[in-house]
DNA sequence: CGGCTGATTGCCT
DNA sequence: GGCAATCAGCCGA
């Protein structure tokens, strides 16, 4: 078997500056039952000091998981609708995290399609939502042990990315610190999600006159 | 293809 | 009450 393409990412891959962790998660395999993806997209947050970052304002119900120990990973609910994906870096504390926006579906591509009807096998995680989706990823998975290879959703070792092929440009969907470069991704992938800047939100009828 | 918009609900101010 | 680390569908070019 190859035992070195399949072993697990340990505790102290995640233990890392958050920028680092997000660098190598790049051609990573995210498993989760029988469906497993390779990542080709990720964003950093930095945790409390980044104004775009969930644990921006604090720790919270939602956000508990960001505090806690790296290799674990924070599922959240947003839009009424959808679950985004991101896996805990760092000390303790600090809260810093990798949002996983994209990947190839790389094994059980038939349990995928069916969660995803209508998708092309290019758009099956072509997304942060859409990638959970896949996968099957929910609120449930909030605060799982990705590092525990027993466990129903883990992170594995992927193929090397190397340098040459890495490429990096602003986060997407953020309204706040879109200036840095956060976002990385392998170059020429054609599963990488197309990238929006962000546009204020067309401001609504001027308020009425109050007097 | 790019641009725009409604969907739908938990969370935080 | 306002908005969110988004997406699918629809429209026009």
């Amino acid at each position: 078997m190859g035992d070195r393409a399949l072993s697990v990412l340990p505790r102290s891959f995640y233990d890392r500056p958050v920028l680092d962790v997000a660098r190598d998660l790049l051609g990573a395999l995210v498993i989760c039952g029988p469906v497993a993806v390779r990542l080709a997209e990720v964003e950093a947050y930095a945790g409390g000091h980044d104004p775009a970052s969930h644990a921006f304002r604090g720790e919270t119900a939602r956000n508990s998981v960001m505090f806690g120990r790296p290799g674990h990973a924070y599922v959240y609910f947003t839009y009424g609708m959808h679950f985004c994906m991101n896996l805990v870096t760092g000390p303790v504390g600090q809260a810093s995290a990798v949002l996983l926006r994209a990947g190839e579906v790389v094994a059980g591509l038939d349990d995928a399609r069916g969660r995803r009807p209508g998708a092309t096998d290019r758009d099956l995680c072509r997304g942060p939502a859409r990638l959970t989706r896949a996968l099957g990823v929910d609120r449930s998975f909030d605060g799982i042990d990705v590092t525990n290879r027993r466990a129903p959703l883990h992170i594995r070792k992927g193929p090397a990315v190397p340098d040459t092929q890495v490429r990096w440009g602003p986060r997407v969907g953020i309204s706040s610190a879109t200036e840095l470069p956060w976002r990385l991704w392998i170059d020429g992938d054609p599963t990488v999600s197309a990238y929006r800047p962000y546009v204020a939100k067309k401001r609504e009828r001027p308020a009425p006159t109050k007097n």
